[in-house]
Formats: structure tokens, C-alpha cells, sequence
DNA sequence: AGCACGCCGACT
DNA sequence: GTCGGCGTGCTC
């Protein structure tokens, strides 16, 4: 066959490329390869196209075909970003999965997966047309905007607007286009920037022991440019070997105010001695390679390791029960070590708050630079770096938070979920409403890895699964060396509250604790799981209560800011003088959170050096790991904090903690309170450390003493929380018997709201049956941001039912509402296994 | 999600 | 009568 034959058979080929946009659309588009490009795109690769009429976005290249589209002619894509895949072939099919499995869009996964970075959005700019020569024809209006559009380079339709106070000005935009006065234009930015330092080195022909003499000789004359050259051959001793000069020296050296001025580096560059040079550089400090850190198990950490591997020969999934100070970490340590020896890659997630922690500092040690740390604090640039950095085969190891999940790896061997029990894995909102432990799991799957799961309270689900065998189950239960469980307090504040014991929010015993601990420097935490002063503020008079206009809760008033503040929209006012509804002056703070607590705590022990840590407080970048250092390096007496106190904190000092209202907790109306009261509270104990052959000591204040939680969570009795509570799941088909999807109804209209609510409630249970569809009925909070809602609960059972069938099913009848000409604007939230 | 197109109230 | 308000629907 002649190779004509061959060239003209190809030159009738086409390709085209399904793509995922980053954009809440259920489906795929189509876009047409042109010529050249088809030989370098890949699937996973990252393209700008036009979307729509003006805008430009990146999407992921997700299949390459030759199939041209029937029902409308493609476009051709404008760019091709990667040569190399940025997204690998595990990850789509991953993302694909999570579309599936959470019933939402796979763009909407993309969204979330990819760090800003990465993604390009056009936005449509109006610039002045300096052709315009018709000012004439211009309405009183269009002559205002030109005004402002000729003072600035370019602005966007909100900036133009803004600057006119006018809420819509496309139209008056589109005339001004017509009349050729402006230019529109779409702005792409890329938004990553690589970070770059400016170094100065010497001239090539200079880089020599002899050269370098010469010179010093050559430079007497100028002292001052000879103390420059002596100040870089001090931190760059090419005299011993030139090589080093390759790589210069930060040019920020000489700009320090120390006499050494800029100009006479500026004669040695123009004399051709010195030269400057640029390089990218990363934004992590670079650590020197690992040492071989020998990290010494004991014989149970042993055990335990011996174990997750026999059980990984033939199970997914391995839990590790494992208490707090059992040496769990160490058992990690050393199954990433033989993980990343035999070539695979590994992912270590983390709750958000325990990632600042000690546990990276030591972790660092053991990998060193080989590790890589996925932070939702970081900065967008630094994502897009540890993304890259996994890509180009820098890091093997990454510790991170829920979205870590979404990194590009691409041959897995092991993921660790530390504190596999904690709801922050789940991401609530915006949509994928996805669980990051079970996507590790799938991940593993895909990658032919493992997973393993770990926790001092583990979840009634993995426990479930780990005692029925799907899952093996390890379990360390004793504290590591002489290291013995606190001592528990349970202090009966109705008691003391009739003795006229208590003092506001603190018993008589937490009190003589408190200032035991102060007198002999000893720390102690406080645990309020509640931010602000107090949860309302009421008047006395008329019973009135600070409401939030937009949801249906009480404001919290916060006293610092001196403020209200509603927590679920983010609304503030003032804190009103009077009573606005009868004109008392009787206002009063009515419960307490941590900001109380700490303000209260300062009046009884003025000398105290008291800290509050809740989100209020740790909102800058490093607030948090400040906060810990200070408590670290005990500049801090006592520390009050909400829950956030109570993640993977280690201080040995602490022989103290205080725990209020451990009541609310266990009486919370959801049917996970009191798994999540025991795992709370006893993730809140493990922060006593022993001090001085002492144990430390916790105590709890309640209404209730005797009641049967709070006696498990003192005897550490995970086992019987469990056996209850898994009794109680099965009679009432809760998981982990069932799987549950919620389905919230959203609308401004409480009517509306609850008549879509109840129609689609009603045609879920014309089908599934009414024990398998609870609701509708409002949630506790009714009303958010001015939307009523309404929740409907599908129980699903594990085993009987197919479950795929039924989010199909589901999912249908939520379009049907959704497109139901007769109720406008319903949103439906779709929440599989919600928390 | 954006962004354009299209239909109703308050102004010249 | 127009202008500007926002509801509805599409994007390969």
C-alpha cells in the first residue's frame, strides 16, 4: 500500500473530544480537534474552548473519538494546556463514580477537584474604542458610562455597573457596542503563578579560584564592591568549588539595609562581573532528603502491623481501633514506609483541624521531602504546586484534608484515614455531597490499593463492617507505656445548682481544679462545643428574642465584636440598647458559649493567661498553630475551645479538662447523638495527659450523672455504646442497616415549599412505601436565607434493595419536581448518605 | 454557573 | 410610549 493512499485515508479523519465543563450541566460537550492538535491532546489533558457565546473556560478532555455529533455542529477547541495528562485515567474514572454514586454533575465533581488554579474563566471586559469619532449619536445615559469606561483600562459589566449604581447595563453595553464607541473583549487570566526568585551569580568567565583572586585583587580600589564580593563568595565559596556558582545567590541578600548598597552591585553587574538570573522556585521550604529515621515499634505496634497486613491479603478495607495514645501513628509510619518502598504511592487524610498539628511536624521528619501537604488554608498557588508535585513524581506521600482525594495519583498502594469517624469528611455544601472516607475506599479499589481506616471511637458503620468481616478489624486498646487512662468526674450541677454551689457556668469541683491547676502551673482545657457569648439574648420584660431576618434561628451575640451574628447566613447587626419590642432595658444574655466562658474564667482568676480557641479566633492563616505554640510552650494557663480543642492534640501538661453541657450534646434530636456525643466526648477526655505518675483527670458537669452514656464514655466502654446502639439502628432501620438520602426542598415560599415537599414525598411513597419515606417535615432550623425547607428521608435497606435502581428512580421523580411548570423556582438538595 | 433573550411596571 | 426590572432557558 502506497503511503499516499495511507496520508489521504487519514487526512479524512476527525477527531472529537467529549469534555467535562466546569459547570453544573449534566452532560458531556462536544468539541471538534483541529488539525495539529490531534496528535497532542490526551484524554486528561486540560483545553480552553468558548462556551456559550462570549465565554471562555477550561475543561478536562474526558474520551477522543471520531464520531462527529448529528444534532449540532461543534467547535473547535481554542487551546491545548497540557501536553501530559493533568488529570489521570484513576482520577476520571473516580470522578466519574462520585457523578454517579452522589447523584450530581461530574462538572460539579470537576469543580471541587481541580484547585482554582488550574481552571480559566473569561470574563467579558468593555474597553473604550479609541476609533470613536460619533459622540453624537450617544443617548444622556450611554455618555455617562463612555465617561467612566474611558477614565479605566478596562471593566467588567459588574465593575461598570457599580460605578453607576445601576443593577443592569448589559443593554445600554450592547448599544454602545452598536454605536462602536466600546470594544468588548474576554480577559483569560491563568491564574497559577509560578514563584520566582531573583539570583545574582559571576560571570561565567569568572567562576574560578583564579578568577576569583584576580579579582579580589582587581577590586581593591572599591571597597565597596569588593565587600559585595566578599559577601557572596562567604555564602557561595566558588575559590573551593566553582561549580557552586551555578546556582548563585538570592539577590534579596544585598537588599538589606546594611550599608551595602544597591548601586555598586549594579556597577559589578554592569562591568559584566556579576549577572542576574532568574529561577522558579517552590513555595515549600525545601527539606533536606529523610533521614533514616529508625522508628522503634513496640511489640503490639508490632502486632497490630503484622495484622493490617494479613488482613490486606484479603480484605479492602482494614479498621484500626486503636485509643487515643495506643501508637497508632507509629503503625502508620512504618506501613507508609514499606508502602513507599515497594514503589506505590500513599495518601494519609486528616480532619482539617488535626492536619496543623504536631502529627505533620513528625511525619516531615520520617519523609522529609518526599511528602507532600494538602491544606484547605493554603493558597490556591501552592495547591496548583503539590498537584504538579504529585504529577512530576516529587512527592510519593501526601497528608491532607477531605479534598486531598481529588490529587492526581496515579498507582495508590495505601490510603490512610485517620479519625475515620469524624463528619468533617463529609462535605455538605456545594454538591458533590461526598464522604471522603468512602471515595478513599473506591480510590484504593480502582488503584488496586488499600485502605485503612482508623480511630479511637470508630463509626458505628465501620465497626459494623469490621465485626461483620467485610472490613478486618485491629484493635489496640491500651495506652502506649505506663500512660494511663484519665480519671473521670461527673459533677452534678442540679445539685450543686440547689446547694447554690455553682458560680454561673462552673461547679464548685471544676473551680478547685482550676486553681489547684493555676497554683502549681499546671494546664487545663475548657470544652464548650458552642462559639459566641450566648445563644441568644432575650429581654426580661417581654420574653422578646433577638431573631435573624433571613433564617429562623435566634442571633448569637458575640461580645467582642459586639455584635449579633447569625451562624447560618452570616447576617450581623448591632446589639440593640433596648428592648425593641417593649423598650426595656432588661436585655439579658441567656446560655453560654466559649466567649463566656473565657470572659467569666478572667473574673474569677485574673492573673490566669487564658486563650479562646473556636473559629472567631482562628480565622488568619496561622492563628491556629500560633494558639497551639503558645499552649505548647505553656505561655498559656488555660485554654477554652470548642471542638476543635479536641482533635489529635498532644500536651503533656494538660492534666486537667473541663467539659460543659455535655448534656446537649447527648440529647441532640438526630439519631447519631449519641455516637457523636461518645466519640466527642471521649476525643475531649483523651487531651488529659498523666503528669507526674498522676492521671489526669476530666471532669464532665451534667444534669444527669447516671445517665447511660456518659457511665460508657467513663469506663471506656466503646464495645457496649456500640452493641446499644447497633441494636437501636437495626429496630428503627437506620444505618447501618440502611442507607439514607435526604432530600431537602427549598423554596421562598413556605407554601410552595411544602406542597413541592409533599408531592414528591407522595410519589417516593406511592413506589418505595411509606417505612422507607420519612417526611416531609421542616428541619430544625425552617427557615435559611429566607428559603423554607422541608426534608424528606429515604431509608434504603443494604440488602434488599439496588440501590442504583433507586437513585435512578430517585433522581427522576426530583426532575419531575423540578421541571413541574406549576411550582417555580424549587431547588432540591440531593444528599446521599447523609450525616 | 453565566449570560442572553423576552415579557411586565414606573418614569420621561 | 420607553427603559430597566428580572424570570426562563441554553450552552457542544
Amino acid at each position: 500500500m502506497s503511503s499516499y493512499t495511507a496520508s489521504l485515508f487519514e487526512e479524512e479523519v476527525t477527531y472529537f473530544a467529549d469534555l467535562i465543563l466546569p459547570v453544573p450541566v449534566p452532560n458531556l460537550f462536544t468539541y471538534r480537534v483541529p488539525r495539529g492538535m490531534d496528535e497532542l491532546i490526551k484524554v486528561g489533558a486540560r483545553v480552553i474552548v468558548q462556551f456559550g457565546k462570549n465565554r471562555v473556560i477550561t475543561a478536562v478532555v474526558s474520551r477522543l473519538h471520531t464520531q462527529p455529533p448529528v444534532k449540532y455542529q461543534a467547535k473547535y477547541i481554542l487551546e491545548l494546556l497540557d501536553e501530559e495528562p493533568l488529570v489521570t485515567a484513576h482520577q476520571l474514572e473516580l470522578f466519574r463514580w462520585m457523578a454517579d454514586y452522589y447523584l450530581c454533575h461530574l462538572g460539579e465533581v470537576l469543580n471541587v477537584a481541580l484547585p482554582s488554579g488550574l481552571k480559566i474563566t473569561s470574563q467579558s471586559k468593555v474597553q473604550y474604542n479609541p476609533d470613536f469619532d460619533h459622540p453624537d449619536l450617544l443617548t444622556e445615559q450611554e455618555v455617562m458610562i463612555l465617561e467612566e469606561i474611558q477614565k479605566h483600562q478596562a471593566l467588567s459589566y459588574e465593575e461598570i455597573a457599580r460605578l453607576v449604581e445601576q443593577t443592569n447595563v448589559t443593554g445600554i453595553i450592547k448599544s454602545l457596542v452598536g454605536k462602536r464607541a466600546v470594544i468588548l473583549f474576554e480577559e483569560v487570566r491563568e491564574k497559577y503563578k509560578p514563584k520566582i526568585v531573583r539570583k545574582v551569580r559571576l560571570a561565567s568567565e569568572y567562576a574560578s579560584r583564579e578568577a576569583v583572586n584576580a579579582l579580589m585583587v582587581a577590586l581593591e580600589k572599591y571597597p565597596k564592591q569588593q565587600e559585595i564580593l566578599l559577601r557572596y563568595l562567604s555564602y557561595v565559596p566558588v575559590q573551593n568549588n566553582p561549580d557552586l556558582n551555578q546556582n548563585g545567590l538570592d539577590k534579596s541578600v544585598y537588599s538589606q539595609d546594611d550599608g551595602l548598597s544597591d548601586s555598586s552591585l549594579q556597577t559589578l553587574l554592569k562591568k559584566g562581573i556579576f549577572e542576574t538570573f532568574e529561577v522558579v522556585v517552590s513555595r515549600f521550604a525545601d527539606l533536606p532528603a529523610a533521614p533514616a529515621v529508625e522508628i522503634k515499634l513496640t511489640e503490639s505496634q508490632q502486632l497490630a502491623v503484622r495484622q493490617i497486613q494479613t488482613y490486606f491479603q484479603e480484605k479492602e478495607v482494614v479498621l484500626l481501633h486503636g485509643i487515643t495514645g495506643s501508637g497508632k501513628t507509629e503503625v502508620y509510619i512504618n506501613l507508609i514506609q514499606q508502602a513507599l518502598d515497594s514503589g506505590t504511592q500513599v495518601l494519609y487524610l486528616l480532619p482539617e483541624i488535626a492536619l496543623t498539628t504536631q502529627i505533620v511536624v513528625r511525619l516531615r521528619k520520617v519523609f522529609g521531602d518526599r511528602m507532600g501537604i494538602y491544606h484547605s488554608k493554603f493558597s490556591d498557588n501552592e495547591r496548583v504546586e503539590v498537584w504538579k508535585g504529585i504529577i512530576e513524581g516529587k512527592y510519593q506521600f501526601v497528608v491532607g484534608v477531605r479534598s486531598a482525594v481529588f490529587l492526581p495519583f496515579d498507582s495508590l498502594g495505601l490510603i490512610i484515614v485517620d479519625e475515620e469517624h469524624e463528619t468533617s469528611y463529609k462535605q455538605y455544601d456545594p454538591a458533590p455531597r461526598y464522604h471522603a472516607r468512602d471515595v478513599a475506599v473506591m480510590m484504593a479499589y480502582l488503584h488496586g490499593g488499600k485502605t485503612l481506616l482508623g480511630s479511637a471511637t470508630p463509626s458505628l458503620e465501620s465497626y459494623y463492617h469490621a465485626r461483620n468481616g467485610r472490613y478486618g478489624l485491629v484493635e489496640m486498646l491500651q495506652r502506649f507505656g505506663e500512660a494511663a487512662l484519665p480519671e473521670f468526674l461527673l459533677i452534678d450541677t442540679k445539685l450543686e445548682k440547689k446547694q447554690r454551689k455553682m458560680k454561673n457556668e462552673f461547679s464548685s469541683v471544676l473551680m478547685e481544679y482550676l486553681s489547684y491547676n493555676l497554683q502549681n502551673s499546671e494546664q487545663t482545657i475548657l470544652f464548650q462545643n458552642r462559639r459566641g457569648y450566648s445563644p441568644y439574648i432575650q429581654c426580661e420584660e417581654c420574653s422578646w428574642i433577638a431573631g435573624c431576618n433571613n433564617c429562623d434561628v435566634s442571633l448569637t451575640y458575640h461580645m467582642r465584636a459586639a455584635e449579633l451574628r447569625c451562624h447560618y447566613c452570616g447576617h450581623k447587626e448591632e446589639v440593640p440598647r433596648t428592648c425593641p419590642a417593649c423598650g426595656s432595658t432588661k436585655v439579658r444574655t441567656i446560655g453560654f458559649g466559649t466567649e463566656k466562658i473565657e470572659d467569666e474564667l478572667q473574673l474569677h482568676f485574673p492573673q490566669a493567661r487564658i486563650q479562646r480557641m473556636d473559629l472567631d479566633t482562628t480565622r488568619a492563616k496561622n492563628a491556629y498553630q500560633q494558639i497551639i505554640q503558645e499552649f505548647e510552650t505553656e505561655q498559656i494557663d488555660i485554654l477554652v475551645g470548642t471542638q476543635m480543642i479536641s482533635k489529635g492534640l498532644d500536651f503533656g501538661n494538660v492534666s486537667v479538662v473541663g467539659i460543659f453541657d455535655a448534656d446537649r450534646m447527648i440529647n441532640f434530636p438526630e439519631f447519631r447523638a449519641s455516637e457523636r456525643a461518645f466519640q466527642m466526648l471521649t476525643q475531649v477526655s483523651g487531651r488529659a495527659g498523666r503528669r507526674a505518675g498522676r492521671p489526669g483527670k476530666v471532669l464532665i458537669q451534667t444534669a444527669n450523672p447516671s445517665q447511660v452514656l456518659l457511665q460508657r464514655v467513663v469506663q471506656n466502654d466503646y464495645l457496649g455504646m456500640y452493641e446499644a446502639e447497633i441494636t437501636e439502628r437495626q429496630q428503627y432501620n437506620y444505618p447501618p442497616f440502611t442507607r439514607l438520602i435526604k432530600l431537602t426542598v427549598k423554596h421562598t415560599d413556605d407554601e410552595t415549599s411544602r406542597r413541592a415537599a409533599t408531592q414528591l414525598a407522595d410519589k417516593l411513597i406511592a413506589e418505595m412505601g411509606r417505612s422507607r419515606v420519612l417526611g416531609p417535615e421542616p428541619p430544625l432550623v425552617e427557615r435559611v436565607r429566607n428559603q423554607f425547607l422541608f426534608d424528606i428521608l429515604i431509608k434504603l435497606e443494604r440488602e434488599k434493595i439496588n440501590f442504583k435502581a433507586a437513585k435512578t428512580f430517585i433522581q427522576e421523580k426530583v426532575t419531575d419536581i423540578l421541571t413541574d411548570k406549576t411550582l417555580k423556582n424549587i431547588q432540591v438538595v440531593i444528599d446521599v448518605d447523609c450525616t
